[in-house]
DNA sequence: ACAGTCGATGCACACGTGTTCATCCCCGTA
DNA sequence: TACGGGGATGAACACGTGTGCATCGACTGT
């Protein structure tokens, strides 16, 4: 079942290309290099040998000399959730178009797995990490503070000194959604939000509470419930909404998942998106247009958000430093869950 | 912006610790292990030096010495793509539970990225490789065959010696699924595939093949089209198929994503789902109850499919083989998607 | 012909860790 | 007291690569 070659073979090294070019293995580590110290000739003779001989640099050998490792850490909640999958795509990509690696781990959000990740980072002596945990409690900020590599977050932008940061401008986009829910003529209005105390959460919120306050709409705090930002969370939420003696006529939820189960318990209960309640998302995932009806939310350019997180990460290792933090806007996309209220509520 | 550590200080070493602990860095290399070797209480002093140091074990320099570096590589057409990322999902957390590292990149099918991906992997001298790509072309195969580290494929059992490797069974899940159908009356049964030259796809096709057969069904090369996996092309695929003169009354689609389109592409033409056309999916991705109508489909355990192969992998690696290849079966799921035909067809 | 210059290459060390072997010390026993 | 044994520790080498410095040969200009 196995390849003929013997799988303990070790690996040919440098000394082993020398010793078959008949140079030193200095030589032979400026030819593969493309060093100008050494002649094109013998250069060209020995990358022939290279190759024919299935060598591979040893990156541990390396870095250990170079102190870089062209390696960098991604910490996530789960890479199972859509969001995050654009965004981490949106790493990779960048990472290997520039020669970097990336570690993927997941954090589920407990704190031991994220002491231990950061912890494997280090060992690995990646030269960056990027965060894409959306949550970073007191523990973990102290942790994340002391790690000797530059930090970019990701939608989590931290008030004190140790990160840079990506943002997508939660609180203006989530306006545009709110007023574009009063445009359309609804004056109750929910917010179906995530518990789990993240930064987007409390920001997306604020600016649907702005809003309201702008267009001198009360806020009614039974119209806001809480999940965990998974469909069926979105459910039981979007359940407590309508057992209510007036419920809303439109909600606004935290992402497309939340909004995903939502719309599924408003058609259990009999109902119509939007004809009889109106929902809108965040994120704009790429199934969000294939739902029935297409569902109304906010473009998030998840994949472009990744690579500028890596770019961003690429220029402080190189450099030392990158500019102001990054916030890019959020694209308000009406599509079919949104409409006008009944006119007999 | 930065923390007051400065960025380029070199991390402590083995060294600095042997110097603040007066002893040989011999002994604080068995000390960290917890070596019998090294007196209690000596051993404790020294870890509790190397903690307030903020010590971290360079993982380069051990894996050079002891030739493995607790790292794995993952390759994947895209992360993006959420059954992949449910898989990668599962294999990160029993990697991670072994104290393994993962290492993951995006292939996008691209030849060139492949190649290059498994180089970047041998240089980083990881300890095996998972393929999730699904697709393993004449190029690829001469390449992954030459890997010196073993090598578990996912979903693209192998003909040839080079590889382990843990799949679902297609064939037989893709058999119920179409009896699934045909039992309830349906006599025109299209199967909307994958055009990529995906083994899964050759497999399921064969399944719906088999059962059409079985039941005295001809197989109508009409309605047999594909696509490429994603919403889009299930879309397109499945307007194929409505402006046929004779169009199906059902149809098995390759994947849930591909299934999402279809149902679109339905919709979008005045007919019902599943009154007018039945739709069966593949994969149970988690968004697939959630769908209006809630898709028939078969349960996929991506996470367990994910955590077995990386088991598997950790298996080889230490004993040097693992059992016979791994066939994992699918759960034909009914949900709403699928009804029996209109009577006047 | 000779000194100086420059291009090409080798020598030797460093990076941080694990491990074998030797050394040293302490204790018990003959 | 002398000897042996065992437990704890240090010295030294190896892993594979990059690089500063020395070396060596050839070429140029006088």
């Amino acid at each position: 079942m196995r390849s003929p070659v013997p799988i303990n073979a070790k690996p040919a090294s440098i000394k082993d290309i020398a010793r078959l070019a008949e140079v030193s293995h200095a030589t032979v580590s400026r030819a593969l290099r493309n060093s100008p110290l050494v002649e094109p000739k013998t250069a060209e003779r020995i990358q022939r040998i290279a190759r024919e001989s299935g060598y591979r640099t040893s990156a541990a050998a390396r870095s250990l000399v170079t102190r870089r490792s062209n390696t960098v850490g991604v910490v996530v909640t789960s890479i199972a959730d859509p969001f995050v999958a654009g965004v981490v795509s949106g790493i990779e990509d960048t990472a290997n178009q520039h020669g970097f690696c990336v570690f993927l781990a997941n954090s589920h959000a407990e704190p031991d797995r994220e002491v231990s990740v950061v912890r494997s980072f280090e060992e690995r002596r990646v030269d960056g990490i990027i965060v894409a945990a959306s949550r970073v409690g007191a523990q973990y900020e102290e942790l994340l503070s002391h790690v000797q590599v530059p930090i970019v977050l990701l939608n989590n932008q931290h008030p004190s000194v140790f990160a840079h940061s990506v943002t997508i401008a939660n609180a203006q986009a989530s306006i545009e959604v709110t007023r574009h829910l009063i445009a359309l003529g609804h004056r109750r209005i929910a917010y179906l939000g995530d518990a789990q105390g993240y930064q987007s959460d409390t920001e997306r919120f604020s600016g649907y509470r702005k809003a309201l306050r702008a267009a001198g709409l009360p806020l009614d705090r039974r119209l806001v419930v809480r999940g965990d930002g998974k469909p069926e969370s979105g459910r039981t939420a979007m359940a407590r909404l309508l057992v209510l003696a007036d419920p809303p006529t439109a909600v606004f939820c935290y992402n497309d998942l939340s909004a995903l189960g939502a719309m599924r318990e408003i058609r259990d209960h009999g109902l119509n998106v939007p004809h009889d309640i109106s929902v809108a998302g965040f994120d704009d995932l790429y199934i969000s247009e294939y739902m029935d009806p297409p569902l109304t939310t906010v473009r998030q350019p998840m994949q472009q958000m990744g690579s500028m997180a890596m770019e961003r990460l690429l220029q402080i290792i190189a450099s030392g430093d990158a500019g102001p933090d990054v916030e890019v806007p959020g694209e308000l996309v009406v599509r079919g869950s949104t409409a006008p209220p009944k006119k007999d509520l």
